[in-house]
DNA sequence: TAGATTGTTAATCGATTAACAATC
DNA sequence: TAGATTGTTAATCGATTAACAATC
């Protein structure tokens, strides 16, 4: 938050997140960036950087403090303070989506669903209900959400993306296969699985 | 394949790709660097140097010959020999990406699906049935199948990569909530979800 | 032809890596 | 103290961007 980090660096934190917290659960009480490195095939230069670049420093022959570690990423990355969303698109992506926990150690509370089929109005998935999507402006407007999670079929997206937007939307994490295009201002991450098996495909036929 | 592509062009064609294929739908028969440029939000310098990187070239004053360009992103990404993969975990997550059809246009092949749960084992989703994974290692050699999607909760994710290279796989496609840890020559893609919302959240914070 | 767009070379920018001093 | 590891400065590397010539 403070200052604006690399989008590389940005990307890395998280993955660093996640050992800290292994570690952590492990009692263990130090971590060396080359442990880190090791563990990610990064650098361990590149690792001790993005470390300062969070304003968090180790001790020399030591390492870095676990317990400190952890909290200064939390608190960098801003995990502890839950954003609520919407998720749109209760199929099986959706419900994936939904059921999974591990979202909140992330800051993300979804807290409610939206779908278009009336056989899912009104449906409890673990405690969020589902909604039809008609009521979603005045939903989003009356909780205040700024993020919603699209997962519902390419040909829609687009459309339920400049109604969100209308809403009062700030970000769209879409998991729908096409380029969401909003106007500035707005966050959108397309999530693109099928690009990102390409990318896996590809490496496989060096 | 041919030359080896910068990372980041890599993950920029299959967007391309998208792209030229809606316009192809539409029956467009020319498209402009520039024109691809504003849809991703890409320099259009970067578009033109990304094609000449797989060896296709455009007219000037008219841009790219959509048949064209579109045979050759997927040859050169080799989008059109389906790559035949097994996918471990029939749960919410395994179900959406099972079902998905979207991939085959991207080389992926899902022939079989994998599970521990007795009652999924012998279910059919689409064409595909659900085996036990005590029957992964004999069917990956018999079906030489080169590729893997983890679909399984973290703490098993480590485990059953370990098995399944042992079983002949080079590939890991791995959406489990864990760094998974592969020798030399495998080649695995984390998922990560929760960090790519966290990146989204960041910037949301600016 | 004139003008628009491509293709390519050069310049810039920024991320990564290497080297090494600081320090516990 | 000696040695290991951090923190930081400098060097490298590569990707992006800018400039412009080529061309239809």
């Amino acid at each position: 938050m403070q200052k604006k980090l690399s989008a590389p660096t940005l990307r890395r934190l998280p993955r660093y997140y996640r050992i800290v917290c292994e570690y952590y659960e492990r009692g263990e009480e130090y971590i060396r960036s080359c442990e880190i490195a090791g563990k990610l095939d990064v650098d361990e230069t590149q690792v001790r950087k993005d470390i300062a670049a969070i304003n968090y420093s180790g001790k020399p022959k030591i390492g870095f403090n676990i317990g400190e570690f952890k909290f200064h990423l939390e608190n960098f990355l801003d995990l502890s303070r839950p954003k609520k969303a919407f998720l749109i698109g209760v199929g099986n992506l959706g419900l994936a989506l939904a059921k999974y926990n591990g979202f909140s150690n992330y800051g993300l509370d979804i807290v409610a669903l939206f779908d278009t089929d009336p056989q899912k109005i009104g449906l409890k998935v673990g405690e969020k209900e589902v909604f039809h999507v008609s009521e979603i402006v005045n939903k989003a407007k009356q909780d205040n959400i700024k993020i919603v999670v699209l997962a519902i079929p390419g040909e829609e997206a687009q459309k339920m993306a400049n109604l969100v937007i209308e809403a009062g939307i700030k970000a769209i994490w879409n998991f729908a296969p096409v380029d969401i295009e909003v106007p500035g201002g707005i966050i959108v991450s397309n999530q693109d699985l099928a690009a990102d098996f390409v990318v896996l495909s590809m490496k496989l036929n060096e």
